[in-house]
DNA sequence: GCGTAATCTAATCAACA
DNA sequence: TGTTGATTAGATTACGC
């Protein structure tokens, strides 16, 4: 599985600043026309033809997909003035209708089900997970080094890492954040720290779930008011018979566990099944049920 | 200053447990 | 059937030339 650091070659490198996005991709002449090439032939390109061209040009599958996503917008703009042809939308759209199944919808649609078509789905580990949500609920909104570095620890592509915080967001929106409208967030926000095992009591994560039921894990044990208890004062502890500050505690233990697995392999392989870890730790309550806690957890 | 890469939200599809 | 990774449209921001 490979990593994408997004600093290719043709890659600006812009000031040495603080990457709160990625670099600007700089496309050669004949990158764009290979590009354009492929845009003339399929507007939507599988995922496969994206990898192929990524390939060719030495580029992550990434920016192939936001290159097309773009075009496509900048081939569907009709002129504001004058427009007209309410009734069957834009005219300019008429080129770059995608085929659609019967019924399919206006957004997220797709067409009929082939193999390659879409990038094969990502199956995340119990510590890939822990990671990204550890992660999440210190930042929701990570800029692009903190993303790459997440990438780096999870061995995730960085655009996987920067979906899943995308559906992550959308799915369980935190409190107290939100995006200004006009503002770029990317811009309104310090650099991202990475996670840190154990939050001081009182410095919890800004990025407080808004619903009850999202525990992200470092936010768990929050016995004071607030919407977590909204309706439900005796919803934490959690589960079973285990407390929060279990909870808390082994979690502490297990996070600190991968760091210093990470440290000393540089690298941490995502692959190796939490129960490996779990068994080596000083528990407070049993390996087993607490293995099987974490996944209800997830 | 313009063109456009990067990023966002919202809606949706679809694989999988 | 619910969850969640992937994809899309559309809008916006900010960087390279």
């Amino acid at each position: 599985m490979e990593v994408e650091d997004g600093r290719s070659s043709n890659l600006g490198d812009s000031t040495g600043a603080l990457a709160s996005r990625r670099p600007r991709t700089v496309w050669t002449a004949g990158q764009r026309d290979a590009l354009l090439t492929a845009f003339a032939r399929d507007p939507y390109p599988s995922f496969r033809v994206r990898q192929d061209l990524a390939r060719e040009m030495g580029l992550p599958e990434s920016r192939i997909r936001v290159w097309f996503q773009n075009r496509r917008n900048r081939t569907r703009e009709v002129p504001r003035q004058g427009a007209q042809g309410s009734a069957g939308g834009p005219s300019g759209l008429a080129s770059l209708q995608r085929p659609r199944e019967p019924g399919a919808r206006a957004r997220g649609g797709r067409s009929s089900p082939e193999e390659g078509r879409t990038r094969p789905r990502t199956r995340l580990s119990p510590a890939q997970l822990m990671i990204l949500i550890q992660a999440f609920g210190v930042e929701p909104e990570p800029e692009y080094d903190a993303r790459v570095k997440l990438a780096q620890e999870t061995a995730l592509p960085e655009d996987t890492v920067h979906i899943w915080f995308q559906n992550r967001r959308s799915r369980h929106p935190v409190c107290g954040r939100g995006r200004v409208p006009g503002q770029d967030s990317l811009a309104s926000h310090p650099p991202t720290p990475l996670p840190q095992p154990s939050p001081a009591p009182n410095g919890e994560p800004s990025g407080r779930p808004c619903n009850p039921r999202e525990m992200s894990l470092p936010a768990a044990a929050q016995p004071s008011s607030g919407p977590y208890h909204e309706g439900d004062p005796e919803s934490h502890p959690v589960s079973n018979n285990y407390t929060v500050d279990d909870v808390e505690l082994t979690l502490d233990q297990l996070l600190m566990k991968l760091q210093a697995d990470q440290q000393a392999q540089d690298t941490l392989d995502p692959h190796v099944p939490l129960e490996d870890i779990i068994p080596t730790l000083e528990l407070p309550l049993d390996p087993q049920e607490y293995w099987t806690f974490l996944l209800d957890l997830f």
